[in-house]
DNA sequence: TTGTACGCGTTATCAA
DNA sequence: TTGATAACGCGTACAA
């Protein structure tokens, strides 16, 4: 037996009322007396009745899902604790509303706007994550003109319709930079995350902001990627470099954890000769010689509330023009054994 | 103007053909004459017109879409390469097919059941990926239950309906072994991941039969669980225990680097002390000190054969009796420079 | 090749 | 106000 699943029809007969009254039971609408609702509610209940997420998403055009295209390098995204994190936390509201999660991953521009593109085109989601806001990010356009909903994660650099779910880097590095500056140091350098990214530059102007309000001369930054090798050679440039810093701050957990081995092959002690500290709070930061001072945050709350923000501009509740931004509690400073004073 | 967009029937009445011509021949089908199907073909291309995703699902009853569950600890997830690189691996072959994956991340047993069944209910996927097979893995029996199609990474310890797409972990641990055994070592200890996982059984399992090969007596094994506390408190045990080990193999990197903390700390310098290996080529795994020598997958390679496999299932084209098993290249041995003569 | 029923829930229209 | 009827969304499949 193939036991063919029960549909509104097969409800309406066993109620004896219309598919009409069945819909407007089933969803809560007016239209139909408390006694025949509850009949009908029955109905459902003893035919073991669940709507046909298709037909519905058919007759009302909507997915009942929400994407997210992550367009950094898979080597990349591997190291940070953040997409498991965030995706957990958008997961914990998308299951209580029946809603799913369209992940794509694409590895180059072209294949970023196909990819929104194909999920607008083929109404997969009805709204999306921006993640990993760059520069003039031409995402922002893009979804306008295909007119898909979105919410960013932080605040972009460029006039957006989308609400922002802000979650500030910058009291983590400021944070991190007065700690130092508290401990004795006045040369502290920065490696940096990767250019095109907004939030590696609000890192950097973070780590120049809280230089200057501690008084002490701009500290050099070298650029890195977010990667280890990355990390390694802006590592190395600074540590064999003229005026060599007593401390740097990175913009990432991989790229200071990489820092531990460039200091031990020059023969620079971690925290006697120099100061490191990261960002992100990886699994492994606490469990390296000497553990890590970095600055975590709530990736998981990121996603809850970037969750329940998209949800609501789909639903219509938040109104475009008047973009509410949400935002968290920022990142909080981890002190550990990778700082003291020089 | 909102531009509706072009339905079957406007590229039918623009032909001069009927729904079904259309329908013909924008699926390449026969019944329809060449010169009325290039006529059909013209028309849907000067409208505009692409297939309505939500229509064509629904009167398929198919999703286009498959599915992946991920039920391990989000903090376990953001550690390992491993996800990141499958994901991108199923993603290059659902972007040719116009196919989405569908994302869940579970964080307990009964949100995991919850969870398939969900996706099955809603009909949000044609198939699924079953990763992190677990001893008799309880998934096997859901989803034959449900009906939903599957391919498992490896080959689970159950009968089971599913092709399994192989990628075998053991050769890798057992390349570990016999390099440590050829450098000298004896003294060989194992460090296991989490004991319901598959995989960690078959590490565990391929470091006792290749300790056996090389004519050496079975290696201790201790208990971890792929973080970097479960790795460091291992170590300790191991370093500070009766008949200290001078090499560990670990059954990922994440442990594995944890070791190093432990060893600086208890004054155990590796290698020259003390070699250890690990599991997975991590993006952080070439930039300790000492460099992880360790083992590295195509997972991404496996995302892909395991997508190409599992949309075979899905078409029919692999018959469910004759389970037609595919295996990948084994991982192979990084040599770097945490492992030396004892 | 055509015509049309079908998949299934939503919603506008209309009668009671 | 309550409820029935029918149109709708859009492509597929089958009888004619």
């Amino acid at each position: 037996m193939t036991a063919r699943r029960p549909t509104i029809s097969d409800v309406a007969r066993h109620a004896g009322v219309s598919k009409g009254a069945v819909s407007f039971a089933l969803n809560g609408r007016a239209g139909v007396s408390s006694e025949t609702r509850q009949r009908i509610l029955d109905a459902a209940a003893e035919l073991g009745w669940s709507p046909n997420h298709r037909a519905r998403a058919l007759s009302t055009s909507r997915a009942f899902a929400l994407g997210l295209v992550v367009a950094r390098d898979p080597e990349l995204v591997g190291a940070d604790p953040f997409f498991p994190m965030f995706i957990a936390g958008v997961e914990k509201v998308l299951a209580e509303r029946d809603q799913a999660l369209v992940l794509q991953v694409v590895t180059s521009p072209a294949a970023e706007e196909a990819g929104y593109r194909r999920l607008a085109r083929d109404g997969r989601v009805d709204g999306v994550f921006l993640v990993d806001l760059r520069e003039a990010d031409p995402r922002i356009a893009l979804l306008e003109e295909i007119g898909l909903p979105a919410v960013t994660l932080n605040r972009p650099d460029v006039p957006t319709p989308f609400p922002a779910v802000i979650l500030d880097d910058r009291p983590g590095i400021a944070a991190e930079v007065r700690h130092l500056a508290g401990l004795g140091h006045t040369a502290i350098a920065h490696v940096s995350g990767p250019e095109p990214f907004l939030h590696a530059i609000a890192r950097s102007q973070a780590f120049a902001d809280a230089m200057a309000e501690a008084g002490l001369p701009p500290g050099r930054v070298e650029p890195g990627d977010f990667t280890a090798a990355g990390g390694r050679a802006a590592t190395h440039r600074l540590l064999t470099g003229p005026d060599r810093p007593t401390a740097i701050v990175y913009a990432n957990d991989v790229m200071a954890l990489s820092a531990i081995a460039v200091a031990a092959e020059l023969g620079v002690r971690i925290p006697d000769d120099l100061s490191i500290t990261g960002f992100d709070d990886t699994d492994l930061a606490g469990y390296v010689h000497p553990a890590l001072t970095t600055v975590r945050a709530d990736a998981r709350g990121w996603g809850e509330v970037a969750a329940r923000t998209l949800l609501a501009v789909i639903d219509g509740e938040i109104d475009e023009q008047q973009v509410a931004d949400t935002a968290l509690a920022p990142a909080e400073l981890i002190l550990r054994r990778s700082t003291s004073a020089p």
